[in-house]
DNA sequence: CAGAAATTACAACGATCGTTGCAACCGTTG
DNA sequence: CAACGGTTGCAACGATCGTTGTAATTTCTG
């Protein structure tokens, strides 16, 4: 929601709207980029409003002049966050696709689609410290953000997935009946590497990762690849 | 709610002159058992010691006689619940490898296995809370407890389903070159319903679930079955 | 330039929380 | 019985934090 409206009530005088103010709105964005870092760092209970401000370069007063709430201001950043890395991940599908199509190699365009799948965890520190919150508050956390969340997110990214891999089923490249289940199995066998390392609380080698990232690979063309 | 439990000879305390009293211990566990339900509940920055000692039926004061802190309270709290879900899983394993052994069905009894192990989520809500703290602190978490938390929790499960797959393997059932690899599969098509779920964040059906189960199954006796 | 709107610094309130000290209390033990 | 050690309730300290009010000040617009 682009609301400009001004928090404060204290109406003087007959509701007159007003075009918003030009330079004025990068104060907001400022306030949005310095509470995506912090959040990150610090999660959303270990981020202070005034370290928010702080980072940002703006008084903790003008928060609450553009944001009602702390949790207002976290949903804000963290939805963004989330379509911005779900753009990346398209991004990234649609960059290792186009090798796909020309089928020179197929397990060695899997091994590099998932080497730099795996790489969007430590490319997108934030955000997965983000997301960790909202696993963390699961059961606390409004409904409708963890929907939209979904929707944009993973969801998003799942179905950008599916329909890669249905054009490539078509070409004959896979053998895939359910293109929504190998979707499923590629983001298991390779984005699980998330589980694995537990978002991040456990720290894996490099060795690990290319192990992890190689059996899912030699996985999935044993599951799908063509017969 | 006050069961009477003699627990094995205490190993906590450095106090070597420490003729363990009966009424204590009690109280020990009873401040446990209060804590594993709160945090579970709260999460940790969420629970005050305050609602542990009440949930726990003992003064605040009491439980920093036992514990020098929030955080070693935690510490033990989450690794025995830990040890104690391991414990479950490897007995869930026991019982269903037993079945596999008379080789009827195997798809039915991978089924069967498959439907308990999700339910281990819903069958200890209290630990996968904890789990979700560790994942939100993680960075910020002191790394022995992480270490230990992976010795005495996944890795034992994962060890554990490896040594009966390899057994299976050897008995002819399953076509496995690589038993750690394939329990890792088995636990990525099986148990990695938690990352769809985002650790209970998002919701999901009995109708999701089933068909999770259903298409990890399919897919490791693609990948391991007989051949 | 004048006026309005937005920003700022500052202070303060209220709430929560981890932690500790203290004096009274009670059950076990020698 | 008497002593000892664990327990309890209470109060309090210090710190952090979300949030708001206010008055002064900056910045934009007309």
């Amino acid at each position: 929601m682009a609301s400009r409206e001004q928090g404060a009530g204290a109406a003087r005088g007959p509701g007159v709207r007003k075009p918003p103010r030009k330079g004025l709105l990068e104060k907001r964005q400022a306030i949005e980029r310095g509470a995506r870092t912090v959040f990150g760092r610090e999660g959303y209970t270990g981020a202070s409003v005034d370290a928010i401000a702080a980072e940002a370069g703006v008084s903790t007063r003008t928060i609450y002049n553009h944001f009602t709430d702390k949790e207002e201001l976290f949903r804000e950043v963290f939805l963004a966050s989330a379509a911005s890395v779900t753009a990346d991940s398209t991004d990234l599908f649609a960059r290792h696709f186009r090798h796909f199509a020309r089928a020179v190699d197929v397990e060695a365009d899997l091994l590099a689609l998932g080497r730099e799948w795996v790489g969007q965890n430590s490319k997108h520190p934030e955000h997965f410290a983000l997301v960790r919150q909202i696993i963390t508050e699961g059961p606390r956390m409004p409904a409708d953000v963890i929907e939209e969340w979904q929707r944009v997110g993973p969801q998003a990214v799942r179905a950008d997935l599916a329909e890669r891999l249905r054009e490539l089923a078509d070409q004959g490249l896979f053998d895939i009946d359910d293109a929504d289940a190998a979707a499923r199995h590629l983001s298991l066998l390779i984005g699980g590497i998330t589980l694995e390392s537990f978002f991040g609380a456990v720290r894996l080698s490099a060795a690990q990762v290319e192990k992890f990232v190689a059996s899912g690979v030699w996985a999935f063309l044993k599951l799908y690849g063509p017969s």
